[in-house]
DNA sequence: ACCTGAACACCGTTCAAGT
DNA sequence: ACCTGAACACCGTTCAAGT
């Protein structure tokens, strides 16, 4: 049977959820597809792009159309799904954080180009969007892989007697807590950008 | 000639300089100090505490006392020099980044102190001031290992014309932008939680 | 106390040769 | 077109034995 890039990333996956990145090697994962090392350098140029494509699948439940109206519920709302997309995969923080740097997942540049719309609406000027869109994301990966990394290791520990409030509770409190700071940021510096816009349109229109 | 841990870490930032992160292996480590590489076990438990010992050298200098007054100037003054720390080293915000995520800099963990000291002077409540100062630190980290990958990236290939503006000035400029939107956050933020403690002292004072 | 030598159990990547 | 086999050039870590 012909080993197609699908049949890869499913097993890939595997390896992550049930045994973590260190685990994620191209000799475990052809082994698992039973094929030598050498067939996956067929379908993938090198490891990087082969860990891009899981991201990408990682991301694929993060991608669904922007729903809400307004800008401050469309970030918010996507870094949501952003981070809920990487607890849902054993390393996922770590992972995706990995192939955005090495500018390997699509998933993550269509991402940060929505949130570049949304600042974009806050009235962040042109180029700058982008620039609050990664900000918006350097914080979410931040927090994220931060946050699944002290999980995994008190999972194998000490299991707390309350399992919810500090568990899980507390973080979403605390995630929306840095998301709330930048979307008030972004507020408070779209307002001073469409002031300015706004009084260089009058003195436009005073000379002309 | 005895082997120190000064020794070992002054080696390991040179081979971090002079040929980056990809290069600063235990064994090339034990080469170029012409020990064996278990010798470098006897000094440290593990590379991530080696590593961890390298990134509190890298930011040595950020380390100078706050000179500023006004929690402010304090957040924007330590990332600066944060980031100046960053980029003095190859990969360095890499290797930075990489040993805060493993919990082994105590230079990190000191410098998240000190801005969450800012950020309760900022009027943030207690126990969300160190988690104000690690969102601050995620978009430093973020920020300066994405501008050193794309920095050293064309480092290599096209020397654009221009050798200033868009190479260095750009980035501090683009650097600035995203601090002032999380300082402009914090205030926000900062502001209605003084408004509510001020509100709660009142409804005391009433009641009391 | 400090280090060597040698081993253990792996890596990512390439590439002639096969089908 | 797709894959195997085997090699190349490495890794981090451990540990008995030496001084």
């Amino acid at each position: 049977m012909q080993l197609h890039k699908r049949d890869v990333i499913d097993a890939a996956t595997a390896i992550l959820d049930n045994f973590g990145m260190a685990d994620l090697t191209m000799r475990r994962l052809a082994r698992e597809l039973a094929v030598s090392p050498g067939a996956l350098y067929w379908h993938f140029a090198n490891k990087q792009e082969l860990l891009g494509a899981v991201a990408d699948r990682i991301l694929q439940p993060a991608l669904e159309p922007h729903v809400p109206p307004g800008w401050r519920d469309q970030i918010a709302d996507g870094c949501h799904r952003l981070r809920d997309a990487l607890l849902s995969h054993t390393d996922g923080a770590e992972l995706v954080s990995a192939s955005f740097a090495a500018g390997q997942s699509a998933a993550m540049t269509e991402i940060v180009t929505r949130l570049a719309a949304a600042a974009a609406d806050a009235g962040v000027a042109g180029s700058d969007a982008e620039l609050a869109a990664r900000t918006v994301v350097y914080y979410v990966l931040g927090f994220t892989a931060d946050e699944q990394s002290r999980l995994q290791w008190d999972a194998a520990g000490a299991t707390l007697p309350d399992g919810q409030s500090v568990l899980t509770a507390e973080p979403s409190r605390r995630f929306a807590f840095g998301l709330t700071v930048l979307i008030e940021g972004l507020a408070a510096h779209g307002d001073s950008e469409l002031l300015a816009t706004a009084r260089d349109d009058l003195t436009q229109r005073r000379l002309g």
